[in-house]
DNA sequence: CACTATAAGCAAGGTGAG
DNA sequence: CTCACCTTGCTTATAGTG
């Protein structure tokens, strides 16, 4: 569906919304149109031929402005997940679980969005660590004096990040981060100095694999 | 540029079905 | 009574014309 139609249907909901609202409150909703705007009949004039077809025309093309929306509105009914009594709907209650569907996405994409930038961090941190380690001959002495415990390859090291995955507590402290993004963002090279929550559990559980010296 | 004609869209009110 | 549909009048945008 077009993005168009599905933000008009969505603007159409809330309109819908505010009528009720108002409704219960007995005054008149805001039309989208100048708030003064009150639509008047006018006077009957007589009805010309000419006239009379022209409103015939115009009600042909009601009917099809009509039938599009219904389209419209048979496609978002596929698009967005119904409840179990998707049998019985209305059009707002429609255009209520589109907006909520709408919503739940993105937040989702949200979430998704940070556990990538998480998963980035990690990885660029890793990757220093094991430059470091390379320049000062440690890799070396892993690889020789360890035959079993220790990180092998650095393929084995990618899979270990790639295939990390992240549970709900995980996912939650993920969004703890976020909150303070900004100051993250821009000491990212603080990263792999100083050591948050995860970033802590992380290190605490292989770097006595990768400092060897340490220990 | 001002005016007019036309098309498209929107909202109000009426109506019938469930 | 609620909802979907229909009709109709009004507004707005755009194209055409003098």
């Amino acid at each position: 569906m077009e993005l168009n139609s599905l933000l008009i249907l969505l603007e159409a909901a809330e309109y819908l919304e505010r009528r009720d609202r108002d409704a219960e409150h007995g005054y008149a909703s805001v039309l989208p149109y100048s708030s003064d705007f009150s639509r008047k009949k006018t006077k009957a004039t007589p009805i010309t031929r000419k006239a009379q077809n022209n409103r015939s025309s115009h009600n042909e093309l009601e009917k099809h402005r009509r039938a599009k929306l219904r389209l419209y509105l048979e496609q978002l009914k596929k698009l967005v997940p119904l409840g179990p009594d998707s049998t019985r709907h209305t059009t707002l209650s429609l255009l209520k679980r589109a907006k909520m569907h709408i919503k739940k996405l993105e937040e989702q994409d949200r979430k998704a969005l940070n556990v990538k930038e998480q998963l980035q961090r990690e990885h660029r941190y890793l990757k220093r660590r094991l430059e470091q380690l390379s320049v000062s001959g440690s890799v070396e002495r892993i690889r020789t004096d360890s035959m079993g415990s220790t990180i092998s390859t650095d393929s084995e090291q990618e899979v270990d990040i790639e295939g990390m995955e992240f549970t709900p507590v995980e996912a939650d402290s993920v969004d703890s981060i976020s909150d303070g993004e900004e100051e993250e963002e821009e000491e990212e090279d603080h990263y792999s100095l100083q050591s948050s929550s995860s970033d802590t559990s992380y290190t605490a559980t292989h770097s006595h694999r990768l400092q060897p010296h340490h220990c």
